[in-house]
DNA sequence: CTAACGATTCGCT
DNA sequence: GCGAATCGTTAGT
């Protein structure tokens, strides 16, 4: 079933980046269908975390939706290249999100390999921010959808994992965030292929 | 208006 | 393992 509007707005972003391990992420582009379960994800703190974009007041226009109440997804581009994919959370005007940074492939797996331009199956498939992105059709064109929309969304398909098979670390990419750069906000499932390097 | 840089990935060595 | 690719956003002039 999908996730209801109400799994977004709650108030702990760590715990709701937790919970969406073994969630699956679902879109439809154009009538065509693919999806993948989240093996990896990454909290983001409007108040007090300097890794987060929105951090220190810094409501913009491409920061926007994060102030906005959460369920909406939050695509922006970096490195001028990729395209990196969240789910805000929180009620309007706190500024959270969730970074999903690894996907395993479910359905579609042809489209994705399209997308990628893969000729072989591999875990560079979907694993990676950019990659998982690109990989499920997501742009900034996607900046703003509504999550309980049938665009995009995460359907829980009953996949339960217990706390054994969670592993907790400190977040990839934001050493410039110097301490909160030390948080134990990423969240990888154990032993999983799909997820992104450096295992924790 | 201008300049600097990033929640990264890929290809080559 | 290392470096290039590449452009929207941001903050400062």
């Amino acid at each position: 079933m999908k996730l209801p509007l109400s799994f977004y707005t709650r108030s702990d972003v760590v715990q709701i980046a937790q919970e969406l391990l073994g969630k699956i992420l679902v879109t439809r582009i154009d009538g065509q269908l693919s999806s993948g379960m989240i093996v990896e994800t990454e909290a983001y703190c409007g108040e007090n975390d300097k890794a987060c974009h929105a951090n220190n007041g810094r409501r913009t226009k491409r920061t926007e939706i994060m102030f906005q109440e959460g369920g909406k997804a939050y695509v922006y581009l970096c490195y001028g290249i990729h395209h990196l994919f969240n789910v805000t959370t929180n009620v309007d005007g706190l500024a959270d999100a969730v970074l999903v940074r690894g996907l395993e492939p479910i359905e579609g797996l042809d489209l994705m390999m399209e997308r990628r331009k893969m000729k072989r199956l591999g875990n560079k498939l979907s694993s990676g921010p950019g990659s998982l992105s690109k990989a499920l059709g997501i742009t900034t064109k996607m900046y703003g959808q509504d999550l309980t929309g049938d665009t995009l969304w995460i359907e829980d398909r009953g996949i339960e994992l217990k706390p054994i098979n969670i592993k907790v670390g400190k977040r990839v990419g934001v050493d410039y965030a110097e301490e909160d750069a030390l948080k134990p906000w990423r969240f990888v499932i154990r032993n999983n292929l799909w997820t992104s390097k450096p295992a924790v």
